[in-house]
RNA sequence: GGCCCGUUGGUCAAGCGGUUAAGACACUAGCCUCUCACGCUGGGAACAUGGGUUCGAUUCCCGUACGGGUCACCA
C-alpha cells in the first residue's frame, strides 16, 4: 500500500511537519537536574484530593529543582466538559500553594489565557499539531483510519461499560474482538477513497506491534522495575471529530513541551504500554514515570476503595467549609507524600513545607486510606503555631463566607476576639484546642452574649444554696485588678468558709471529711461564666471577659438558682 | 476473567538478611493540674499465607489468598 498516498488522502491540508514543529519548540534550557512538570487535568469539575496529590508532587519536584511547572487543559471531550471548570481548578489549586509557571493561567479578566512559549496549552486547540504527527504515523504505515462507526463497534463488543460487566464471558470477549482488529486492518485504498468520497467519518487507530507475550522493561520511579506486556491493540489516536485521545495528546504534548516527569495517578499504568509504544513510533524520548498510588476510603462494608468525588473529603473546595486552613491540608498531604516529613516538620516547627527536601524515595508504593483524625491533628499543630493575628484573619475571613452572623460579631470588636484566640498562644507548649475554624467557633461562642447559654448544669448531689453562696461570695471579693495567684487565694478561701476543700491533697487524702473541694468550688463559678463544665483558664477568661460580663452572668445564674 | 500494582498494629508508616520490629495518629492507664487543653511517663496492638534460598528471613525467589486498578471514539 502506498501510505504516502494514504496520508495525503486523509490530511490533504496538513502542510507542516514534524521538524517544522521541532523547531517551533525547542528544547528548553534549564539548569542541570531540572524538571519539567505538570499538571493535566480535564476540565470536567473541581480539585480531587486525589488530584491534589499528584499535583503536589509535581508542584514540590519542578520548584525544588529549579525547573517549570505548566498547566495544560485537556480537554478533548468536549461531551464531559464544565464550563468554568478550569478557572475554577486553577483557583482552588492556587489556595493549596500550586502556582504554575506556564501554561494555561487566569487573566486578569477571569479568563483563561496563555503563558508560555510552548503554547497552546489547551489541548482543543491544538488540533492541527496533532494532525501533523498522525499525518507522519500513518505515512510510515503506523496508524491507519478506521471507518467503523461507534454504534457498529458497541453492537459486536456487546460490553456495555454501564451495565453490570459481571457476567460476561471475557475469553470470548477478547477473542472476538481480536478478530474485529485484524479485519479492521484489511483495506485498500480504494475502500478510503469510497469512504471518504461518501463523506464517512473514521478514527484514526495506531497499528500495533506488540505482543502481549512478550514483556518491556520498565522502571517507573516510585513503583521500581516492572515488567509490562506489549501492546497490540490498535487504539484510537485521533477521534471521528479530529481530536486526539489521552494517549496521542500525552504523547505529542509531553514530547513538545519538553515534561521531564509524568507524574499521575496508578490508574494509568494499565495503559503505560500504549505510551510507550507511541514514543517510540514518534520517535520520542519517553520521559521519567511516576505512578502515585491512590487515595482511599472505607467503604460500608470495610473495604478500601479508590476516594472518588463523591465522597467527603474528595472536593478539595469542601475544605474551607469545614473550616480548614489550607495550610493544614497542604501539610497533611505533606504527611501523606514523604515519609520522613513529619519527623522534618517536628525539627522545623517553624519552616514552611516548601523548604522541606522532598524526596521520591520517600513516597509510598501502596495506596493509603483518607483520615480526618490524623488531619485534624496535624491542623491543630498548624493553628498552635499561628500568632493571633494570623487565626483571627483565618476565622474571620471563614466566618465571612459561611458565618456571616458570627462574623459580624468578631469584626464589632476584633481586639476581643483576638484576646480570646490568644488564649494559651505562644510558648513551647501551646494549647491546642481546635483544628478547624467550626470548632474554634464553636469553642469561643460563650464569651459572646449573643451564643452565651448554660450547657452543663451542676451535679444534682449539690445544693442551690450552696452555689448560690459561693457565687455571692465571689463576686463579693472580686477585684478584676487581682493577679492569678490573689485570684485563686480568694476562691480558696471560699472553699475553706463552706467546708470545701481547698487543698487537693488532703482531699484525696480523706474525701469524707470535706463537702467537696476547690474543683468543685470552681466550677461553680466556671458553669455560671462560661456556661460550660470545661473551659480554659477561668481567670483568663474572666480578664478577657471584664468584670461587667462576668458579673452579669453569675447574677443571672444567682436569679436563676433562686427560681 | 486477562493484565498490572499492592499486602508491617485500627490508620499512616520506618525497616533494605541477624533489631527487644522505630515513630506519628487514634485508643487507653497514670502523672501534672481549679476543669479543659498542653505536656510528661506508661500500655494494648503488626510483619496475609504456604513453599523454597540461606547458618539465619519481615527483608530475596515462586505459588496461594486477599485488596486495589484497568480492559472506551473518558481522561
Amino acid at each position: 500500500m502506498d501510505f504516502n498516498y494514504l496520508a495525503e488522502l486523509l490530511f490533504p491540508d496538513v502542510t507542516d511537519t514534524p521538524e517544522m514543529l521541532e523547531a517551533k519548540y525547542p528544547q528548553r534550557s534549564l539548569p542541570e537536574g531540572a524538571k519539567v512538570t505538570r499538571f493535566a487535568p480535564s476540565p470536567t469539575g473541581f480539585v480531587h484530593f486525589g488530584g491534589l496529590f499528584p499535583t503536589t508532587v509535581a508542584e514540590r519536584l519542578a520548584h525544588q529543582s529549579g525547573g517549570v511547572l505548566y498547566l495544560r487543559i485537556e480537554d478533548t471531550d468536549a461531551k464531559r466538559e464544565v464550563p468554568g471548570a478550569a478557572e475554577g481548578l486553577i483557583k482552588t489549586l492556587a489556595t493549596y500553594g500550586i502556582a504554575f509557571d506556564e501554561g494555561a493561567i487566569l487573566g486578569e479578566d477571569g479568563k483563561i489565557c496563555d503563558r508560555g512559549a510552548y503554547g497552546p496549552y489547551k489541548q482543543s486547540t491544538r488540533g492541527a499539531i496533532y494532525h501533523v504527527f498522525a499525518k507522519k504515523l500513518v505515512r510510515e504505515g503506523r496508524a491507519y483510519p478506521c471507518f467503523t462507526t461507534e454504534e457498529e463497534l458497541e453492537e459486536l463488543q456487546q460490553v456495555n461499560k454501564k451495565e453490570e460487566i459481571k457476567n460476561i464471558d471475557w475469553q470470548a470477549e477478547a477473542e472476538k474482538r481480536k478478530a474485529e482488529m485484524l479485519a479492521r486492518r484489511e483495506f485498500t485504498i480504494e475502500d478510503v477513497e469510497a469512504h471518504l468520497k461518501a463523506g464517512d467519518p473514521f478514527v484514526l487507530r495506531i497499528l500495533a506491534d506488540g505482543d502481549p507475550e512478550k514483556k518491556v522493561k520498565f522502571t517507573d520511579l516510585v513503583k521500581g522495575n516492572m515488567e509490562i506486556p506489549e501492546n497490540d491493540e490498535d487504539f484510537v489516536l485521533l477521534k471521528s471529530d479530529g481530536i486526539p485521545t489521552y494517549h496521542f495528546a500525552h504523547a505529542v504534548d509531553d514530547h513538545l513541551m519538553g515534561t521531564t516527569h509524568v507524574i499521575r495517578g496508578e490508574e494509568w499504568l494499565p495503559s503505560l504500554a500504549k505510551h510507550l509504544q507511541l514514543f517510540r513510533y514518534l520517535g520520542f524520548k519517553t520521559p521519567k514515570y511516576m505512578h502515585i498510588a491512590q487515595i482511599m476510603r472505607l467503604d460500608e462494608n470495610g473495604n478500601k476503595k479508590k476516594l472518588s468525588k463523591r465522597d467527603m473529603g474528595a472536593n478539595m473546595d469542601d475544605y474551607t467549609g469545614m473550616g480548614y486552613c489550607p495550610r493544614a491540608v497542604c501539610e497533611y498531604v505533606m504527611t501523606l507524600l514523604n515519609s520522613n516529613y513529619e519527623e522534618w516538620r517536628m525539627q522545623n516547627p517553624d519552616k514552611d513545607y516548601k523548604e522541606f527536601p522532598f524526596n521520591i524515595k520517600k513516597m509510598s508504593v501502596s495506596g493509603c486510606l483518607f483520615d480526618f483524625s490524623k488531619l485534624n491533628d496535624v491542623s491543630k499543630n498548624v493553628i498552635s503555631r499561628m500568632t493571633a493575628d494570623e487565626v483571627y484573619d483565618g476565622l474571620y475571613g471563614w466566618a465571612a463566607e459561611f458565618d456571616p452572623e458570627f462574623a459580624a460579631e468578631l469584626a464589632a470588636d476584633p481586639d476581643y476576639a483576638k484576646a480570646i484566640v490568644s488564649i494559651g498562644r505562644g510558648g513551647k507548649k501551646p494549647r491546642k484546642d481546635y483544628g478547624t475554624w467550626v470548632e474554634l467557633r464553636d469553642y469561643m461562642k460563650f464569651f459572646y452574649d449573643k451564643y452565651f447559654e448554660i450547657v452543663d448544669a451542676y451535679p444534682e448531689k449539690f445544693d442551690g444554696s450552696v452555689i448560690s453562696t459561693v457565687l455571692t461570695d465571689f463576686t463579693a471579693g472580686y477585684n478584676h485588678a487581682d493577679t492569678s495567684d490573689e485570684w485563686f487565694t480568694k476562691v480558696k478561701a471560699i472553699a475553706d468558709k463552706i467546708g470545701f476543700a481547698s487543698d487537693m491533697k488532703a482531699y484525696k487524702a480523706n474525701p469524707e471529711a470535706f463537702g467537696g473541694s476547690v474543683v468543685d468550688v470552681s466550677m461553680f463559678i466556671r458553669v455560671a461564666v462560661t456556661g460550660k463544665a470545661n473551659a480554659p483558664d477561668l481567670y483568663t477568661v474572666m480578664q478577657i471577659m471584664g468584670q461587667e460580663r462576668t458579673f452579669s452572668r453569675i447574677n443571672a445564674m444567682l436569679t436563676n438558682l433562686k427560681g
